[in-house]
DNA sequence: GAGTGGTCTAGACCACTTT
DNA sequence: AAGTGGTCTAGACCACTCC
């Protein structure tokens, strides 16, 4: 039952991006170099190195090297941002409001998100596209991993970069639940839309790279003009 | 600017499953062998097997060999059908009702569809979940490439399923549009909804192994209980 | 030119399934 | 026992990037 050594590998550098010891953007040794410092052959690195890009935690080029992969706004709203125009284009999406506060976790926060939380931190918003609000969006993250975040208002406009730059967090996975419904109130009245208009609502578990469920997020948007757009295989 | 040889097995495979030269379930030439009757090495035939294992093109067992993947209505149901009761679990969709009727194609049907068909073939359907009607749901394919399909009503409960089996056709892909929207009437009174009940609007275009947009389907879906999941990474 | 990843080979040994 | 895929090694050559 002992693990493979590519595995080991694997495991190893994952443990060093999680840790921060490799950040975004930093070289990771060649495939020759990390086998000779890991004690397995070249080939064997390199299966593990390809593995990671195949997860998209480190990219590769030919002729220049292996990269932690880094995480821009942009690539962020790629991934984790499925509303685009009916063309598919992206649209960027703009902070109107924002509220940060701290509190008890909920019995189901607390059964949801990594280490049971007893508190949390909420984190609303509104966000506008091409300047229209369409989007109410209350995100929840559990204190422990993220102390100090609350006094770090107003936090930018991507929240999984900040995660990551200031906690070392990585978000690799977003599982949604997405539904139509009326308008709730205070998604309504922050969006101004009527009481029974349809919306878009989606809960978002998201987890990070080390498995742990480190954020829950409802958002309630108005596809007024746009849509959400998912690629099943 | 020669493709690389594992490129060439990779194409030669999928051709021979394209094709229907290798069904469903058929189980391929082990890596020794493939490599002998391509002219690789064993190495370079692996990898190609490997990587259409990635695709979900065939499924490899130690020991056992390696199969051109068998799509059951449960594992197409999975994959493409991503409605599910509230905690995850599959919910198996019931045929209500179907209408195959073969018509000229729009424009827009025209420029989406592969081939830029004149004809084309709709099913429009009824799908109930527990017993409930709650999907409305018209699939539209280009009649060149299913010859024959309108004259074999009743179709299968799982579309994809069938296409692969009698027009050797796999879907592979699908891309959606997801919008909330007051119901429209066809799909308000084939369910039994209110006239501005919000419904969730799935717009798909799916796409087959060789890169062809091959169906066109548009769902209304209520999502009474029911909710809509995707996994983003 | 030195260093990187990308492709390809040849061979070894292991774990597993089937007969 | 025979045949399969899974892991691992060692070495070669190529294509590319950067200095």
């Amino acid at each position: 039952m002992t693990q493979p050594l590519y595995k080991v590998v694997i495991d190893t550098i994952v443990g060093r991006i999680a840790s921060g010891a490799l950040p975004p953007g930093a070289m990771l040794p060649s495939e020759t170099q990390l086998g000779a410092e890991l004690g397995v052959s070249q080939g064997t690195a390199r299966k593990a190195l390809s593995e990671l890009e195949a997860r998209g935690l480190v990219q590769r080029a030919q002729g220049r090297g292996t990269f932690v992969t880094v995480r821009t706004p942009e690539s962020s709203l790629f991934n984790f941002f499925r509303l685009r125009n009916p063309d598919g284009s992206q649209t960027i999406p703009e902070l109107v409001s924002e509220h940060v506060t701290r509190r008890a976790a909920t019995d189901t926060e607390a059964s949801k998100l990594y280490g049971t939380p007893r508190d949390v931190v909420e984190i609303e918003r509104v966000r506008s596209l091409s300047g229209v609000p369409l989007v109410h969006e209350v995100s929840v993250v559990p204190l422990p991993l993220f102390a100090g975040i609350a006094d770090r208002a107003p936090l930018p406009n991507t929240l999984y970069v900040f995660y990551q730059q200031a906690y070392s967090c990585i978000i690799v996975r977003a599982d949604e639940k997405l539904r139509s419904i009326p308008a709730p109130a205070p998604a309504a009245a922050a969006l101004g839309l009527d009481r029974d208009a349809p919306v878009l609502s989606v809960e978002r578990i998201a987890t990070d790279v080390l498995g742990r469920a480190v954020e829950r997020r409802t958002s309630i948007c108005a596809t007024h003009g746009y849509s959400y757009f998912v690629s099943l295989s």
